[in-house]
Order: structure tokens, then C-alpha cells, then sequence
DNA sequence: CATGAATGAGTGTTCATTCAT
DNA sequence: TATGAATGAACACTCATTCAT
């Protein structure tokens, strides 16, 4: 699917609106006035309000899966490096892209039909795929325990992220840097979060410290 | 503050509702129709559709500030054993209490300078408190490592449970128990919240498998 | 079903309004403007635009559903002066009540599976009842003659009002009336209609001439 | 005036929708959707709708303007025969020209100063011109009586062919012929109309029966 | 000559809130 | 105190039309 630069500009700034005031907090006359366009044309464009939301979602997931072959790939690395190398991976998506995480941690807790909730489930289906390969790869080697919930472990993964992203005045006041400019504070939770989630899948995945 | 048997009413609703549909994709009309109420009331008992958010989010967040008091006289039990009954405690209280955490993710996400806002943030700071002093008591006993990110160590918290309770279909469908009913799915993930979260805790804290 | 006097005001307005403009040609605004009430008023009182058509429709048919009963019952009179008390009477309801008439035969003509549609064709059918009860009384007398074509004569009967009613500029004109005020054409229309369709039904009923 | 192919295909396609739901009832999209055409080609090639709405009038009218010429130069067919000839003529054409004629019914009603109301009138005079002479003509010659109020028998051939094709709907149910298809019921109301209207017109103009 | 893109006005409806009682 | 009635603003969306190409 091919965009022009006038769709693509409305869906830029529909994701961040949606991201930050949800998709019922967001009219389409304030998309329309913030991206510089008439408020007909989202209706034009997208049909209506609803499936810009899809049409963003799809655009932007696509983007967002996760791919593991290349890394199963090369049998000179250990598994445990490839699930770093995933993590990071991860974590750079996640923080890269914050409007639209958003906007997925929200749509998430909504419980309505819309084909939207058959998109995040799609990706998130997808993702955990990904990451079943790498710990299954680790577990045929020996290298990864047995009995591991990878399930639980994708919330852990995820969930950690998503409170890091969406409660970033809660992190910048408990670690007393209120003014850190934006760039610097992902940087900083960009490498917070890979150190920690490292971490967890280390002692988690092959029981070491 | 003491509340009349309507204003409990309209309340429940409203925290349903808004656990649901979000806050902008509650009308106080909704809320009213299914309390059984006049739409009037909402305005005339809480000024407003969005003090009433307040005032609901304020009588529940009380019932959700962690406690470790009790836990931190008790001087038989280790410090680990005190973690574990605070993860209990927290994960009850968040699979007890989904359409409040519900609400309270969505509008963490956020960015309004709202009154809400400033109460999430105080709640998530008292509950930090609260696994800080537990932390922070073990490591004084030599029983917990140095160097933890309390921080992350909450982030990782709150996240994973953020993540079951949001995601449920999803959860269902990759567990194949898409039929399963909510109370056994209630006490399941709450099985599966507990049994994760004390072991991530446990390697973090301690460096033992 | 009892209507507020606002309601009937804004019934009034609309009935006037469709009858000149037609259903679609009218809008809402037009309405509230005309009747002096908010526009908000029409989704409050009646749910919709279309269900505001109905339930005027539903109002005004009960009054110009012909009855026919206290004809039967006087047995002194002959069956011609009782069709022609029925011609008298349906010609005052149509010249009377032009506005709502209008309506009717514009929105017979659309095809269209609404509501409003079977209140139109069971009030047609109520009317053709009243008609052939009428008839078939004067046929068993031996008063009228038998091979009557009753719903060709009823689409006569309607279609002829209909056509003096909506063509009045092309009957001002051919008359050579275009300045009489309403009231006294009215009157005229009236006695040429009760004349012309008296003339045919005694001619098609009776064989006399 | 010349048509091309594209602006009948777009006039025929405005035939259709405006005779199925008004003017206002059709939008510029639905005709150009169905027609096949681009949006812009309405107003670019009559102007604007309303243009387009007189221009499709214009065209079909003048099929639809009775001639009588023909039938009063033969002296050798009496007046009455004339008469049906013209019957079955008006009859031909509005039941093959429903769509038309639905328009014309509906525009009818409404009052507005527009281009259209015009033609219409220049029309219905046209037609009543035609009638006319034939029937002066028989009262010439003796065959019919004196003192006919033609403007109302006009009306009664009009108004009874225009009840027939706008309520099909009920004169299906009334006859029981609801599954009859649309060619057969279209001989049928054809004889129907003929039997029905000449039988009319040879009792008011001849005061046989 | 023809058209995809674009527009401002207008559509019916719902919104949170207020007011008279 | 409590509420049915009412309101102006906003909602998503469609309209007939225009314009650059």
C-alpha cells in the first residue's frame, strides 16, 4: 500500500494524537488541523476515523515485527547472545516508537470487536513466535533450561517496557531528572531497560547470575 | 468522604465503564443509564464527568496502596518470604481489582495535567515506597544483593501484571483456553501472576535459582 | 399517545417543511429553525430525523382514516347519497390537511423499506375498505351494478385529488386564477372536486348518467 | 442538442435514482458511481445538478408530449375512438416511462421557484392542449356532450395513472399478485388503465354507459 | 478534454452541562 | 434535594462544487 505525502502526514499526526489522547479523546478536526489539512479529507482518504486507525496500525506494524531467522541462522552464536541481541532489538522499537506503543497499550485494555483487536493480536501472536523460536533454539542445545514460560516471560518483556514508556513522569521524578531533555531520557531508558531485561532473561533462561 | 447509596452506585458504574470503554469513550449518559440514575445527577453530586473520575479513582486507590508495615515488624520472617507475601498481596489486588487498573493504565498513557494524573503518580510512589523498604530492609541483613534496580524491579512488577490483565484474549488464545470462565481464568493467572513474578524476584534479589 | 405542546410544535413545522420541500430536501436545522427550538430538541424528542417523519405520519392518519360505519347503519338513505357523504368527506380531508398529503404522495413514490412506508400502505388499505364496504352494500341492494373495479376506482378517486392538489400553479394558470388567495381556491377546488367525482362515481356505479 | 455517449449514460443513470429517490434523495455519487463516471463530469458537463435534473427533463419530455395531429386530420374514425387511441397512448407512455414520471409526480410537489416547476407546467399544458382538441372536436361534431370540465378530466386521467405506478406496493397486495414480475405487471396495470380510463371517459364525454 | 484531489458548507446526531421547578 | 427539559458546542461524516493539471 502506497501513501502520499498528504495520507501520510494525517497518519503521522493521528498517531500522536491517538498516542496521546486515545482514540476517542482524539476528533478528527484535531488531526485535521494539526497535520494542515481539511477535516474532509480524513473521511476521503481513510473512509472514516476508524479505519485511519487501522490503516496507521497496519502501516506502523509492519515495522514492528520482530524477525529472528537471520539470527538462527548464525550457529557461531550462543542463544543466550541472540535473545540479547532480540532484546535490544525490542527495546528500540519500543522506545523509537512510543506514540504508537501507546496507542497499542491502549487499544489493548479497550474490549470492543473493531478489527483493531484483531491487528494487536496478529502482532503480538507474531512476536511471541519470534522469541518460541530463540528459546526453543536454546533448549534443543542445552544452553536454555527446560520449563521455562515463555509466555510469561513475553508479559515480563512487554510489560516492563510498556510502564517504562507510559509512566515516564512517575520515572523522571523518582529518579530526580524532571528536565532531562526527551532525547537524552530515551537514551538513558533505552539502556536501563536492555540492562534490566538482559538480566532477567539471563538468571531466568540458564538459571546463572 | 462519606458517600450516599447513589453515588456508590453511579461510581461502580462509572469504574466499569470507564475499566471498559476508556474515559472519553464513556458517556455520562451510559454511566447514568446503567446505574439506573438521572443524567443530571452526575453533574449535580460530582460537578463534573471528570471530578467524578477523581473522586471514584481517589475512594479506589486507597484500597490499593501496598502496606508493608505489618511485614517489616516481624522479625522472624525473612526478608524474601516478606517480598513473596507482597507480591501476593499486589497480585490480588490487581487481578481483584481489573476494571480499576484497567482505568488506571489507560490514563497513565495519558499526557493531560489533569488532577488524575497527579493521583496515579502518588499512588505508584507510595507503592514504590513500599517495595523499597522491603528491598532496602533485606539488603541491610545481608539477605538481598546490592546494586538492585528497585525502579525496574517495579517497573517489571507492575508491567507483567499490567500485561495478563490487558491482554487476556490473547492470553486465552495462546494458552488455548478461550472458554475457560473468568472467575477459574481469574484464579489461574493469579496462580501463574504469583508463581512468575516470586521467581524473578527471587534470582534478582538474591542470586539463587 | 400525548405530545407536549413543543413537540407538536416542532410535528407542525416538520408536516409543513416535508410537504413543501420533501423528506430529504428538509434538514433538521430547517426545522428547529422554523419551529423556534434548538436543534437537539429533534433527536431528544423523537430519537431521529426518520422517526419524527413516522410518528407525525402516525399522528395525522388517524385523523383521515375515512370511517364509514354510521353510513351503513341509516338504512333510509341510498347507497349513492352515502358515496357521496364519503366523497365529501375524503375531498375535505385532502383539501384540508394538503401539507400531509403532499407528504404521502411523495413518499409513495420512494422505494424505500422504511416504516413509513407501511404506515402509508395500511392506511390505503384501511381507506379502500371503508370504499368497497360502501359498494358491496350498494351492490347487494341491487343500487349498484355489479363488475365494479373498486381499486380502479379509488386510484381514480386519490389520484384525481392528488393531481389538483400538488399541480395547483398549472390549475391557477389554465383557469385563469393565479391571484385568488388560498382560502377562497380552497373552496373552489373543493366544489369542483366533490362535482367531478360525484359525476363519475354515480355515472361508474349506477350506469346513469 | 447532442448528447455524448458519457452524458446520456449519466442522464439515464439520473433518470433512474431520481425517480427511485428524489433529487435530494440522490447524491452526485450515486449517479456518477453507478454511471461509471467521475464525479466532476456532473458539473462539468451540465453545470451543476440542478442543470443536470432539467437538462434529463427537457430531453424526456419532449418524447413524452401527446400529438394529436394525425388523429384529427382522419375523418373517418369518430371522436371517441380518437379519445381511446390518445388513452392508450398516455398509458403507453407512463407505464413505459415510470422512472420519468415518478420524477415528475414528485417534483411536482414541490414548491420552488426553479427552472424545472417550468417545463413541468409547459408540459402538463401541452398535454392538456392536446386533450382538449379532441374533445372540442366531438362536441363539434355532436358526439360528445357539452359543459365537460376537461381540466378535471385531465386530472382524473393523470391523477389515476400516477396512483397506479406510485403505489405498486399496495396495488400488488390488494390484487395478491406480490411475486408477479415487473414486465407482466406492467401489461397488466397497462390493460387495467386502458379498460379503466376509456370506460371513464366514454360515460362523462357520451353519457352512455 | 477530462479527472483526481481538494474544499467549505452542511448533514443528522450526541455531548456534558445547566436550568427551572 | 433531585430531576425532566433543554441547550450550544462538538461530533464524524457527506455534500455539490472547484481547481490544477
Amino acid at each position: 500500500m502506497e501513501y502520499s505525502e498528504k495520507q501520510l502526514a494525517i497518519m503521522d499526526t493521528a498517531e500522536k494524537l491517538f498516542g496521546q489522547n486515545g482514540f476517542s479523546g482524539t476528533s478528527v478536526r484535531d488531526i485535521a488541523q494539526e497535520a494542515g489539512v481539511n477535516v474532509a479529507m480524513i473521511s476521503y482518504y481513510f473512509g472514516s476515523k476508524e479505519k485511519l486507525m487501522e490503516m496507521l496500525f497496519e502501516q506502523k506494524s509492519n515495522k514492528l515485527t520482530l524477525m529472528v531467522e537471520n539470527l538462527l541462522q548464525d550457529e557461531n552464536v550462543k542463544y543466550l547472545q541472540k535473545v540479547y541481541v532480540l532484546i535490544d532489538d525490542y527495546v528500540d522499537r519500543f522506545v523509537g516508537q512510543q506514540a504508537f506503543h501507546k496507542i497499542m497499550i491502549r487499544e489493548q485494555v479497550t474490549e470492543n470487536g473493531t478489527g483493531l483487536a484483531n491487528q494487536i493480536l496478529a502482532l503480538k501472536k507474531r512476536n511471541l513466535a519470534s522469541i518460541k523460536k530463540l528459546i526453543v533454539g536454546g533448549q534443543k542445545t542445552g544452553e536454555f533450561k527446560k520449563n521455562i514460560d515463555i509466555v510469561m516471560m513475553m508479559a515480563t518483556l512487554v510489560g516492563t517496557m510498556s510502564q517504562l514508556i507510559t509512566s515516564q513522569c512517575y520515572y523522571r521524578e523518582v529518579s530526580n531528572i524532571e528536565n532531562m531533555d526527551d532525547a537524552e531520557f530515551n537514551k538513558l531508558i533505552r539502556k536501563k531497560l536492555s540492562t534490566h531485561l538482559k538480566h532477567l532473561f539471563k538468571v531466568v533462561l540458564t538459571n546463572e547470575a
